[in-house]
Parts: C-alpha cells; sequence; structure tokens
DNA sequence: CGCGTTGTGAAGAACCGGTGAACCGGCCGT
DNA sequence: ACGGCCGGTTCACCGGTTCTTCACAACGCG
C-alpha cells in the first residue's frame, strides 16, 4: 500500500455548499439491486431524486427541473441512443451519466460525443457514481448561473444580493458589506431566532471568541441604517440570552400622551 | 453482438465546432508508448497539445492557456494530491480529466471531488479519453459560450464585440484587449455589482491571488479611456468592500457653487 | 436589589481603493 | 544582438472607510 502513489485516499464528505439546495436527479434503470443502494446513499445525501423505470419523454424531464439525469443505456433497448441524442439536444443544460453493463470503446465514445458527460460501467461503486455526477455538475455550474438568486421582498424591505444592498421604498440603506451580510442572513431565517454564535460564523467565517460584541454592535449599526431607510417598520428583535430574530413588524405608533402610556418593551 | 441493446455505436467523427479554434491540451505524463498513441492521434485531429514530463507550477500552466489537462496521478507520487487541490484551486475553469493506473474506489471518488472533472483508468484507448477530454470541454464551454453578442449601445458607449474595441461617438477607446474584456464583462452584467474575485476568475482565467489588484489597476485606465472619449458620463461605480459595478450615468456637473452641493458619495 | 446581558458612543486599528511609477517579458524594427 | 515600445504586473503611498474594541449606561431576570 504505501508504495503505491496514490496512497493516502479516503473518502471525503463533501462541504456543505452552504445555501445550495440539493441537487435534483434522476435515474433511469430497473437492476433493483444497484438501485436500492443508490437511493439509500442519495437520500442519506439529501439529494432530491427519482427513479423512473422506463424512457420518460423529454418534455416530463423538462418540467422535473433536474440538474442531472443517470441512465441505463442497456434497458432502452436500440432505441436508446436515439433517446440519447433527443436528450443532449434539447436539453442542452442537463448534465447526463450513463452508467451501463459491459460496453465497448465504441459505444462509450459514440455516447461521450453525443453529448453524454459521463460513462460509468455497471458494476460501479454507488459513492463513485454520485461523486461523477457532482462533476458533472459544478462543472455545470460553475460558470452558468452565478446570478439565480432573487431579491427578496419583506416588510418595506428589499434585500437585493445582486446588489449586496438593502432598499427601502426605492432609497438605498447604504449598508457596508458586513452589515448587508448580516441583514441577508437574519433575513434569509426569517422568523427564526439565531444564537450569536451561529451569525458570527456565518458572516464572519470563523468561530466567535467569548465575549465578542462585534454582532451586537453590527446588530445596532443595522437597526439605526434600517430605521433611517423605514422607520414605521420594526426588523431584527433581540431574545434575551439566546440572539437576534428577523421579523418585520409595524412600528407600534406612539401616543400624542407618552406620559400615560407604560413604557414600550424595546424589544420583544 | 446483435442481441447487445447497444448494437450500431461507431466512431463519428467530431462535429466540426464550427469557428471555434481547436482545444488546447497538455498531458502530464511519462508513459511513451501511451503518449505515442495519444499525440499521434491528437495531431490528426489537429488539437494543439503539449507533454510535460512532470508537474508543472500552476503559475507556467495558466501562461498556456489551457482548455483541459490530462495528468497522470501515479508519476507525480504523493504529492500529486496536493497538486491536483492547487490546480482545483486556482484553474478552476481549466478541464481536469486524471489518467492512471489502477486505482481504489476511494481514490477516484477523493479525486473526483477535489475537483477532477474525470477519471479514466489506463490502459485505455486514446479515443476514449480523447471523447471524454471533449465532454469536459462541451460541459465548460456550453455554458461559457457568449459568442457573436450583438454590439450594445449604452449611455454613449458602443461596445463592439466583434472589434475587441469600445467607441463613444464613433471614436475608439483605443482599449486594449484586457481592458476590452473587463469593459465588456462589466457592460454585460450592466446594473449588477460583480466581485473582484468573479471578474478576475472570467477575464483573466483562473483564481485571483490575495492581494492582486490587477482589477483595480485596470478599471483605473479603463476610467481614464473612457472619460477621454466620453467626458459626460460616468460608467464604473465602484462598491467598497465588494467590487465594480457597469451603469452609464450623466456625470454630475459641478455647480458653480460648490458649497451648496452635498458632496457626491464617491460610488453608488 | 444585584448580576449578567444588551444598547450605545467613541477612538484607534485595520482595511480598502485610487493613484503614480517602477518593473518585467514579449515583440518589433534596426 | 540590441534597444525601444507596449501591454501587463507589482509595489508603495495616501486618504478615506470600515471594523474592532472598550467603557459605560440601560435593561432583563431571578
Amino acid at each position: 500500500m504505501t508504495e503505491n502513489p496514490l496512497a493516502g485516499a479516503e473518502i471525503e464528505r463533501r462541504p456543505a455548499t452552504s445555501g445550495e439546495p440539493f441537487p435534483r436527479l434522476a435515474v433511469i434503470d430497473n437492476d433493483s439491486g444497484h438501485l436500492q443502494v443508490l437511493t439509500r446513499r442519495l437520500d442519506r445525501l439529501g439529494w432530491e431524486h427519482r427513479v423512473l423505470g422506463a424512457a420518460v419523454p423529454e418534455r416530463d424531464l423538462v418540467t422535473m427541473r433536474l440538474g442531472a439525469l443517470v441512465v441505463d443505456l442497456g434497458i432502452l433497448g436500440p432505441g436508446g441512443w436515439d433517446y440519447l441524442e433527443r436528450l443532449t439536444g434539447t436539453l442542452p443544460g442537463l448534465g447526463i451519466v450513463v452508467c451501463t453493463g459491459r460496453s465497448t470503446v465504441a459505444q462509450r465514445v459514440r455516447g461521450l460525443r453525443m453529448g453524454a458527460d459521463d460513462w460509468v460501467t455497471k458494476p460501479c461503486h454507488p459513492e463513485e457514481l454520485i461523486a461523477r455526477v457532482e462533476a458533472v455538475l459544478r462543472r455545470r455550474r460553475r460558470t452558468e448561473a452565478p446570478a439565480a438568486r432573487s431579491p427578496m421582498l419583506t416588510g418595506e424591505l428589499e434585500v437585493r444580493s445582486d446588489q449586496f444592498q438593502a432598499f427601502a421604498a426605492g432609497r438605498t440603506c447604504e449598508l457596508t458589506r458586513r452589515e448587508f451580510e448580516l441583514l441577508a442572513l437574519l433575513a434569509d431565517a426569517e422568523g427564526r431566532v439565531l444564537e450569536r454564535e451561529e451569525v458570527y460564523q456565518r458572516v464572519w467565517g470563523y468561530a466567535m471568541a467569548r465575549g465578542d460584541r462585534s454582532v451586537d454592535v453590527f446588530v445596532r449599526k443595522l437597526r439605526q441604517k434600517l430605521e433611517k431607510a423605514s422607520p414605521t417598520w420594526r426588523y431584527i428583535h433581540t431574545h434575551f440570552g439566546v440572539g437576534y430574530r428577523f421579523a418585520p413588524e409595524p412600528a407600534a405608533v406612539e401616543e400624542a400622551v407618552p406620559e400615560v402610556v407604560a413604557p414600550e418593551r424595546a424589544y420583544v
């Protein structure tokens, strides 16, 4: 083993692709043993997947909004080649991995030339099949979709990731980068209370030192700017001893006779 | 043969990727037999290729402007994994096909997870190896190809991809190639804020080293030339801590009484 | 009422971007 | 081969912005 120059390989967990939804995958196959072990693996990883017993019209595949398709050309019979060709033609964005029993070089070359992204020979280890699907998806994603993130509207506030900025009534809040990232994180978890440690970890990227007040300070700055841009709403709420929660709420209207009114709880 | 559902396969000539220049490929290997048969095949196809006897610093690979790299991890020894990791880190746009002797599933999975696009086991048919490289390149290009964009007119500026040049009022801006590519990228994302890393990645083609100021410097040069050609417009806006945004705006006319005018924020 | 937690303001540190210039390597004409 | 030109890269400096930290006040909870 030690003389093997490749020594040292071990299967690593994929780093959580934070924020990214799990890949959507369909499998066209009927080998129950293979399917069972594969689907179990996919479930464990949290991938959305679907098993199809036979060729499915391209139209239907479109509606599934797949990222990748694993197909056993063998079970499709001679029509499999046509099917593959139509797939690559009509769904050029779809990652296609052929996973089939014995095949000749010529067949593999044909399949790949036709537009398949990879060709795996059965029997194969599900882990490798998945890794290859990941490779296909990774390559596909890298250049294609940096946009994708849609602006979110909550309360009077518009959080636009493409601008690294939030707006209220069309007016910019003039957030700095950190402030924006903090807001984006909180707003994305709308309604849930986030602990300081988690916030720090995800915005700053490393563990929070004990006694660090940065999160508090940034929440203040954020509140200030949000208040200026959208005075009639409250967005960030403190949970004593825990952390912060984002939830747009109309501000309580101040009474004309402040002295009579019981002092408002500054936060909820 | 006829009972093989995959029957009918034959090696097809690759459909001429019209207009596209031939792929640039490098091979890191030292198996003379394998190399000989492979390079002959590549010559026949007209691919530009280059054989490297050993690992080459990423820096040098950058200057080769490769589309894909075929590498035998075996000849690199234990450092091969690190090398692979560095490659995928700094050259995320490069297609990487590992072509190595015997390997375990765990090794293949590790390589693929690390960013390799495909993993072929030697001995292998050169035709299949080439087909797999093609598949990788195709996947890469599919999304990338913005080719044949019509000239765009924005503000007072005309960006002509067919000329690799921008014009204002019919006058050329005399942009260099890099300057033009930077402008084209920014202008294509009109209104969106692009981070430096993304800009660098897409214009320079590889990952930006920490502390690299090239993007800033080119933005300055671009601004200078645009300003000279079209003095009454501002096109490139800085977003502090983030990056740049392209948006043509009439330049704020300097008032005769500067004191009255609120100081413009340098960006937005 | 007292302790721990959170809000607040300010100051210094750290960082960022604009800028000019030096530097480097390839290309060209002599 | 030589030197100059050109495009690209790197460096150092500077002014401005942003982040961190700290001290203290205000507040919640037992």
